[in-house]
DNA sequence: TCTACTCTCGAACGGCGTTCGCGTCAAGTA
DNA sequence: TACTTGACGCGAACGCCGTTCGAGAGTAGA
């Protein structure tokens, strides 16, 4: 019942969901309080797929970038649930629980202190969330592929139309920011602030 | 007329927008031509109030992560604002252009080459939009300020009670989830960031 | 003054999340 | 077996939302 839900609709709406059931909206709040609720389900669903490493200290930055990097795939790959993620304001359900858990381990096998492993896992699922969801722009969007590159190239266009003297680096980034670069971005991001990590493990 | 209309709303809508301007909702779309670039007009009105510094080579640390607070400072003191940074996705008004010109020239004033630069600061202003969403959460709840702080104390004593032998250290750190630790974890978010960009800059 | 044109905005459309209580039906009792 | 009763599924409706349309008001030119 739950876990399919998500997969082929534009959004998810409390009528969609009860015609795939085939039965009206009303009846859904015989199982769920309300949409959020019905949310969250959805949400640790889709988390119990993410599988949590056993904490190697030898290697645990590279594990640290897996966890980010599969939360943020099994988010990208069901419509509409990076959103849902956000709009949870603390996330108490079994999985999150467990990736929370996960996450906080292998910072601790790092050499974080509690306290910076809290922070920063705090900051790489804030992070996971904010791509996942920027990526679901890009993997669901209204516009098609092909559309999209054009979208893409009259981006790049305008950018290197800016006014020279007052954007002497913006009209230079354009090409950065095709959908090709994404994984790079993602890539960089986790590097660098990993790197950090290690510097401030130090003290 | 459109700067002060996020102010006291809990959800923006066009027909609390119309009602402010004595008005029916059908007259917004003889200035605007939907929802979504009334809400970017908002953005770009708000981030006017955040000035961009003057390159300094010396302290380029510092000024970033001025930047970075500044944007969440004038998102999170405006109801519903991230929100709307979320929603659009390529950001081209002229203060948000202003801004990102900006974050790449301090950047670049790091060390950084071009594409460094550009992948940071879409990491950067990726995390403040995250950051400045969750804090409107608390600065902007429905619930008030006395049972957040009930809540707060709940969500301790909750993560304390969890079993020890799945949770070791979950349960340890829910003291550091509190309100109060929320500048800390932006610090620390900054901190370890920027740390890593030193890092990448040299080689 | 009359015409022609522009612009405003009341009313309505289709969709949303959620609520209410009627009608059905199964379990319990005689 | 026949009746009563209780729970509960769900059709219909409520009050929102963003957006559209065209009647009518207002204005400028002849």
């Amino acid at each position: 019942m739950i876990v399919l839900d998500d997969e082929g609709f534009d959004a998810v709406t409390m009528r969609r969901i009860a015609q795939e059931l085939e039965t009206g909206p009303a009846s859904l709040y015989a199982h769920v309080s309300n949409k959020e609720e019905l949310a969250e389900l959805m949400l640790d669903a889709v988390l119990a797929d993410v599988l949590v490493p056993e904490p190697d200290p030898a290697r645990w930055d590279e594990q640290v970038k897996d966890l980010v990097r599969d939360q943020i795939q099994v988010m990208a790959a069901h419509r509409g649930i990076a959103r849902i993620a956000w709009d949870i304001a603390v996330p108490v359900t079994p999985n999150s629980l467990k990736q929370g858990e996960g996450m906080l381990a292998l910072l601790r096998a790092g050499g974080l202190t509690l306290k910076q492993a809290t922070f920063a896992g705090d900051a790489l699922s804030l992070y996971a969330k904010a791509y996942a969801y920027e990526a679901s722009g890009w993997t669901w969007g209204e516009i098609d592929q092909a559309e999209a590159g054009e979208r893409g190239k009259q981006m790049v266009a305008y950018m290197r139309s800016l006014p020279a003297e007052s954007f002497p680096n913006l009209l230079q980034v354009g090409e950065f920011f095709s959908a090709e670069t994404a994984k790079e971005r993602l890539e960089f991001a986790l590097e660098a602030y990993l790197a950090g990590l290690k510097v401030l493990a130090k003290n």
